[in-house]
DNA sequence: GATGAATGAGCGTTCATTCAT
DNA sequence: TATGAATGAACGCTCATTCAT
């Protein structure tokens, strides 16, 4: 096995060598037109956009677009998907920094509000808006991530209940936050980012959205004081 | 003017009284109409239902519903405009029982999750999927129905901070409230009825959906309570 | 029942006859575009051949033809059920004259190569070269009608062989007699009609085929007495 | 010319042995490929078989196949003039042994039933099937193909004649005698392998194909003294 | 020789909308 | 008013073929 002599060595290590870098540029160019796609349906609309569109936006052909894609929607589902892995990220990494705390929930929502929001504004849409009712299929997927992120918001509030010694009213409580809290983030960025005009932000907005974030997150922490210290929920 | 005949009387009033009749079956065929559109939107989303599909199940034919409608998109935002109506209309009586309390916002939150909920699921469907993201008109229209609701909700929370005497921590602050309370409504709507795999519900499905709210009102009740006790809203 | 009145009489007789009016145009039309699909696929094949052109053909659009079959498929099925209608219609009629004798599975090959072949040689293209091998469900379509075919010639054959009072060699005798037949109809016209230059007969052609179908005729008569006179079929 | 050195000598001849196994190699590649072309086209059809499914068979590239075969046509053909070579080789053999008599043509029968069409089911599939149809180009080399064969059958046919000192009606007779021939050689084994649902034959089904050759043969001879012996062909 | 990414013409199909009757 | 046949633009998708590496 060591006898392989210096061109056996120079071969493979080359052959080894452009598969790499085939892998990174065949990434690279799939990214591409994850990028484009994500632009397109978010600016005209996951209908309103055509593949020849998404091609021409790379300067591909449309034929390129189907060896990267089975087809229209696996092109939405590989964007959510990175979508739902990106916001797990981010989230989940402001929960590690204090978990077991309210403030771990309270970071996770400014860095929602914060870098989520404000950096990736067409993936709010795409996650909030355009994937929204358009098949079975997008659906499930949709489903599955976000069912993904509420499970980790449900871990942290099962944490910091246990920490807090804190006690809920019935079996389904700590969901019925986690649910609530996402409904806040949903809408909050769908009433102030996606509604408006334009998703660029220049730092007025986004001073606004960062305000905004805060008190938003002001009035999730209520809620889940308000369901935890074991009053009954009511007034 | 008095002079007018006998037979020109009755003319007029059988001819007022066949208007007044065709009038009323007009309508009657426009709802027809717009319930198979709901139910099939619902059903099967609004791209996969045709206009042929529609007509089929009130046995029109596909003509007689362009009479009715100027297009698809207007069967979709006609749809929008009536789900809003009865959105307001139920939540709004709600709000007028004990109004300028929280406990106005309370029982609005309680009438949305027992009534509307339970007894209209598929306008739910309609107005938190289905017309979702089809595109700019009826986005608009989804819009100005949303943000109608949202200023009812507004005019409520502002009436109540006056009553109690609270402040608030910034302009936006009672915006921030009512929003986020329709990302409570839609979330936990889409999360326990919408994502189910039948809109159909038992007697036990209604009883868990009811309890369900009564816990999501009361993380709202904790929210607003939040950020209106003057203080910062943070932990 | 009997005191409708004049009016109401028009009424349902102009309604039924305008219902008739319009069956029989839809099924021109129908025809009118099976006419086409027929011509165009025996002429440059059922691939080569794009409904655009089936729709130009007929001065319809695309959308019409759409409305008249499923898909492509659907056109080649209905050609074949036709063809498939024909031939045993023209066939079984030469039985029935002369049945239960040779004679009559000789007027049968008779009006098969006279008057099929030589009226209706587009057809033959079809059943014997462009729906084979197209689809699964083409073919089983193809095996359907060939094999009512076969069993009219089953038929006429266990006839004759218990009219003559004839054994058969074993239970696949009859079978074997009307699956040879065929594939004499079959090749003969793939021969002489199909792989020429033309389909267009002028006389002197209908007599040639005409005389090549009286021998192919006597080929079959010879081999179904051979297999019939209880001797081993063999020289 | 004698005068070159041992070296050079050693070098044409490790060149020509390196030539020659290339060669081999070669047509051993190429061979592989066009069986998995036969399998695939036989098993899914010609249209439903696309060049990387071919590829991936072999474990090759797709350009790989375009190396060897100019194009998908081209592969069809090929393997149509292969098979027309085997067909002729096994038939062709059969007239051989007991040439000019109606032994002869026995055998040859019996050979197609009991050799080609048990060995070679994928190769019947497609001369009969896959390759009808397709393109004027293919139909050209299939007619070309099948009119070979047909010449050693009319060749066979004529020497019995001459040998038999029988008469012939007229001057096609011969030729409508093969045509026939092969029509029965052709849709028997259609209707008895290529139809069937599996074409995997097990012993007992290898048993029924070949008893069902040898009546087939037997309606063949028939039809032959039919047509030679002087009489007109009828009853 | 071998690879496999890229091409792009071409086709089948859909369906909202129109309009003569 | 009601009908339903006709329209045709638009789009998703396929796949044989090419070619730079």
């Amino acid at each position: 096995m060591e006898t392989k002599t210096e061109q056996e060595h120079t071969e493979k290590e080359s052959r080894s060598k452009s598969a790499l870098r085939r892998q990174r540029e065949r990434e690279l160019r799939l990214q591409l037109l994850l990028n484009a796609a994500e632009f397109l349906f978010a600016e005209q609309g996951y209908h309103q956009t055509s593949i020849e569109q998404i091609a021409a936006k790379c300067e591909y052909s449309v034929g390129t677009v189907y060896f990267y894609f089975k087809n229209k929607e696996d092109m939405l589902i590989q964007l959510l998907e990175d979508i739902g892995f990106r916001l797990r990220a981010t989230i989940g990494a402001a929960f590690k920094k204090s978990d077991a705390t309210l403030e771990g929930i309270q970071q996770a929502g400014y860095v929602f509000f914060d870098e989520f929001c404000i950096n990736y504004p067409n993936k709010l849409v795409i996650i909030f808006r355009e994937s929204v009712g358009q098949s079975k299929l997008v659906e499930m997927h949709r489903k599955r991530i976000l069912d993904k992120l509420l499970g980790d918001l449900l871990g942290a509030i099962h944490r910091v209940k246990d920490q807090l010694q804190y006690s809920l009213l019935s079996d389904h409580t700590a969901e019925v936050i986690a649910v609530s809290i996402m409904g806040i983030y949903e809408r909050v960025a769908y009433h102030y980012l996606i509604n408006g005009e334009s998703l660029l932000l220049n730092e007025e907005k986004q001073k606004k959205i960062s305000a905004i974030g805060r008190e938003s997150v002001g009035f999730i922490i209520g809620g889940i004081q308000n369901l935890m210290r074991g009053n009954s929920g009511c007034i």
